[in-house]
DNA sequence: TGTAGGGTCTGTAGCAACTACAGGCTCAAG
DNA sequence: CTTGAGCCTGTAGTTGCTACAGACCCTACA
């Protein structure tokens, strides 16, 4: 890559360093359409601009909140061409989040049962154990 | 299948609808150990008993509580061919519950930021959305 | 000028834990 | 004897990556 293809631009090596993701993610993103395909240089390699950075800082927020990739999509306005309206996205973080608690209250009744059960257990070598008596019995 | 070769045996189907358990799943858990290879009809139905469905029904109630199939497999004694003690299943328990706490604690983070940005946004179709503000800026 | 080392390019395969076919048998009922 | 349901197999798809292999390319140093 010469001095002049690469100004103001930065390689993917560079976008995956300053946005902590790794390298061959955002090879992924692009091919599933997250992030645009960028310019090129004559040598083929990927020329990346601050609005590269931007959106893939973007994408990988939403991924920390739990977001899917089909949702951030919505969110970035990929599935009807326009972006969508503030409602909308409303909409899509409130039903996210609805998702979320459900998920939550699974993971509190799992913990309950798991936390009961192991107490059940004395630990050592006795032949019957009361945990897998309590997955059997389920 | 005829009467003889089926008597005090049922179906994969069968056994499907006793456990609740999809039908595929079934022949998954075989091709992948966890459960046995059951006999077999002369035209090669798959005959599975009363102990194929007690385990069966294990390893449904173990995935009921976020026990990953590996978690299972160590579970049944099927990494080292003995049975665990109950050390072995208490220990697996109590990592497994580890797991599922910090979970917890990272949905309820995401909760907490999705509900702050989502009040932000009062709907409608304003030009900019504060619930992707907060996503950009991260 | 040559070369060593990194970086990047592509396509493809693998992970978990299923799920869903297609295309072919087999079985029970009418 | 036919019809329809059920079973058999292998294989491909799902989500969100991650990890190669084998080929370029680019920079720095001798």
């Amino acid at each position: 890559m010469t001095d002049h293809e690469r100004e103001s631009g930065f390689t993917r090596g560079d976008l995956a360093r300053t946005t902590g993701c790794n390298i061959e993610t955002i090879r992924y993103y692009e091919k599933t359409g997250l992030l645009p395909n960028p310019p090129r240089t004559s040598a083929g390699y990927r020329i990346y601009s601050d609005a590269h950075a931007t959106r893939l800082r973007f994408i990988l927020r939403a991924r920390e909140l739990g977001f899917s990739l089909e949702d951030i999509r919505g969110l970035l306005g990929l599935e009807d061409g326009a972006a969508p309206t503030c409602t909308e996205v409303k909409d899509r973080t409130e039903r996210h989040l609805v998702d979320v608690r459900a998920k939550i209250v699974d993971l509190k009744r799992i913990e309950a049962v798991l936390t009961e059960t192991a107490a059940k257990c004395s630990g050592g070598a006795a032949p019957a154990c009361p945990i897998l008596e309590t997955l059997a019995q389920g």
